[in-house]
DNA sequence: AGTGAAGCGGAGGAAGTCTCCGCTTGCATG
DNA sequence: CATGCAAGCGGAGACTTCCTCCGCTTCACT
């Protein structure tokens, strides 16, 4: 690639992220381009559809996925703390753009989404969780990893939509770790 | 309301009903409108909003939602398969249109909602359900309405996006049941 | 039949998406 | 350094959807 065209491409993700960080990510594409100071023809070229660049912006948040989890997990307390500080992070992290947090949690059950390689990310490291819960004996049968990831996700489409507080979202991740958790 | 005008009323919400049944909720307005062989102009004084139409289309399910709370209790079996039932019949009611769930569910918490008051009644019967529950004494304490409605929406929300069968759905809603009900 | 108001419809402006193609620019090469 | 050309650029413009405005039509009452 031709060193204007990757200056070009770098730079578009960066105002994409901002853009959309402003006005969710459904914001218009045209208006990154402006800012970015190219033509919408640049844009499209370098990717093709919106989700293209909602990868290519994610890509940079995938880096940071396991020190969320480690973070989680030196939390004070039992199982169920961790699981909690967990889930508050696991939330946190798709609701970090307007809208995302549906997008990224539909691309998990389906193959061909561009998105699914980048979003398994998510659900490893919640995998990664739940087997530690399940290492303590403190995990139920029969609870699936894919569903979990649903769950979070459903309740971080909702805390979007609805712009929910932490402290809105809190009393339903405890309904669920309740519902993963041996009582 | 001229009898012309009450006609035309009519026809656009049976015309909107099927128009966001086969394309969702966000169809393009102008093909209700041409559909419903009206002009444009006739829809937006009519409905001078999407969400107003919406509404409109609701309110007509409204009506039939304390028949699926009756149909739920009516389940052989304890108090666990009858909120199961009432969970599937919730995840069914939000799922009758694509991209329904969400909406309905974002304006629970939103006091300025225009759908706020029909959806309340989504939010009542479950409340009717869980009451149901804790009179049985299987209810966990500082299990919130608000909260399980927001959890069921957003399990909607995912079954909606994802295209899921409810048999995908189910384990979903066993763990929200775990979670809500004391075991 | 006449009349006034209610209602209609479609032209058209605004906003967004996306493409096409003539022009520009980076860079490998002599 | 000069040159050739492929890679890349940008913006005009076609298309879609939303929504409004206003001249014309139709209803309903007398």
């Amino acid at each position: 690639m031709r060193a204007d065209a990757q200056r070009n491409r770098e730079r578009l993700i960066e105002v994409a992220h901002a853009v959309f960080k402003e006005r969710g990510l459904d914001a218009p594409l045209d208006e990154v381009a402006r800012r970015a100071g190219v033509g919408p023809g640049t844009l499209y070229r370098h990717f093709p559809t919106r989700e293209a660049l909602h990868e290519a912006i994610m890509a940079t948040w995938i880096e940071e996925v396991s020190a969320h989890v480690e973070k989680a997990m030196a939390t004070e307390g039992g199982c169920r703390e961790k699981l909690l500080a967990w889930f508050e992070e696991y939330v946190g992290l798709l609701t970090r753009h307007q809208g995302a947090a549906a997008k990224i949690t539909a691309s998990l059950g389906c193959e061909d989404s561009p998105l699914r390689t980048k979003c398994q990310t998510y659900a490893d490291a919640n995998e990664s969780v739940l087997t530690e819960m399940a290492d303590h004996g403190m995990l139920r049968e029969g609870v699936d990893n894919l569903d979990v990831c649903r769950l979070l996700g459903g309740v971080a489409t909702m805390a979007d939509q609805s712009s929910l507080e932490p402290r809105d979202v809190r009393p339903m991740l405890d309904v669920i770790a309740n519902g993963v958790l041996k009582s």
